[in-house]
DNA sequence: TGAAGGTACTGAAGGACTTCACTATCTTGC
DNA sequence: GCAAGATAGTGAAGTCCTTCAGTACCTTCA
């Protein structure tokens, strides 16, 4: 056991730097008193301020969850893209994923991925078999340790999850879904979204 | 006018590696096809599938919102974090703020402001200005360029809001904040998060 | 007043990710 | 059957962010 945590928790610049206050609103609605005290009186629209808090709490919350989920993974000797990775391969296919459907699953560009295997390559949790069907790729499986690793990294995973989401009920878990595809929508599919608007 | 996105648009490695499939589900929310079928039939329990999903979903809005800022603000010589600190420093004060004021409306390191403002220095934006009733510190202040530049990346930055948040009612703006706000007092503050749930 | 401990900032090193440029291979259409 | 263009993967270089370590300064309290 380290105690990395413990001493990082003492040691200037490691210590959490974003501290939100957060206060209900006369709806019951959460919000980050501290950022909206910084915005009101100052002539913005309160449309804005609005739309301003609630893209902030978006990234945030994005920010968070992924340290979050980092945090414990470390302990398993895992970064999270690993992690990531990991699953990906587990749930892509059984007979192994190329670098361009895990880049896709990722979402990251394929370029890191090869950097995530090399890592994960090293550490002797997955390995590259030449793809017969096509002599460009390569077929990433896991080891009988990455097997291992993985599955023992879920279940802190899983904890996790249910650690960050336990406060909401299941309607709100899918609320949150649906208002955040909704976000991604309307970046990714900028026309679709309009449509939608217009109904 | 530089063609730079144009150019990127067509070239391998630059697309759009995330490209989810929008679905709604019997209720009208929406879901991400291809996510939900790779974990479908795998022995996961239904709550847990809904959990990915929804932390998914807000990872990745997190991460697409700010991609699409900042497409915009490069047209404008900005990065996403150079503009979110002039903005914390045109609302955080107008006598100039300090650095480690910046890291905290920002959320990053006071080590990363250094280098944030460093740039902004380089451009011309910015000035350090020693603090005289603390000598260890700088006041940081948007100089009169870095003012006319704000003001202009600030009303594209608007209209980006707008464009994402568009298709979303003011009530479901306030929710989505409310969403996401939970989950970040659920990963910085388990224990009052517990609380709100036991009552 | 002066030692102990805290705070503001920065250098060095490193991780995750990106774009750009390149090779090797596959696919398509004439 | 073969040239043109697409696709799979990687090297090089650069951005943003982090932690760790170090300097200068402030604050507190005996």
């Amino acid at each position: 056991m380290h105690a990395v945590t413990d001493e990082a928790a003492l040691r200037p610049g490691s210590e959490d730097i974003y501290r939100p206050r957060f206060v209900e609103d006369d709806e019951g609605y959460l919000y980050d008193c501290g950022f909206r005290d910084m915005l009101t009186g100052r002539g913005i629209d309160r449309d804005q301020v609005a739309a301003a808090e609630a893209l902030r709490a978006v990234v945030i919350a994005g920010k968070v969850v992924t340290q979050r989920f980092e945090e414990t993974l470390v302990k398993h000797g895992l970064t999270h893209p690993q992690f990531r990775t990991l699953m990906a391969i587990r749930y892509g296919a059984e007979t192994g994923l190329h670098m361009h459907s895990i880049a896709i699953w990722l979402g990251v560009t394929p370029r890191n991925v090869t950097a995530i295997v090399d890592a994960l390559e090293a550490l002797g949790l997955v390995t590259r078999v030449p793809d017969p069907a096509d002599r460009r790729a390569f077929k990433v499986k896991l080891t009988a340790l990455g097997e291992e690793r993985s599955v023992a990294a879920m279940r802190v995973n899983k904890a996790d999850q249910r650690a960050v989401l336990g406060t909401l009920t299941t309607e709100e878990t899918k609320q949150l879904r649906h208002l955040t595809m909704k976000l991604i929508r309307a970046v990714k599919e900028p026309e679709a979204a309009k449509e939608v608007r217009q109904k």
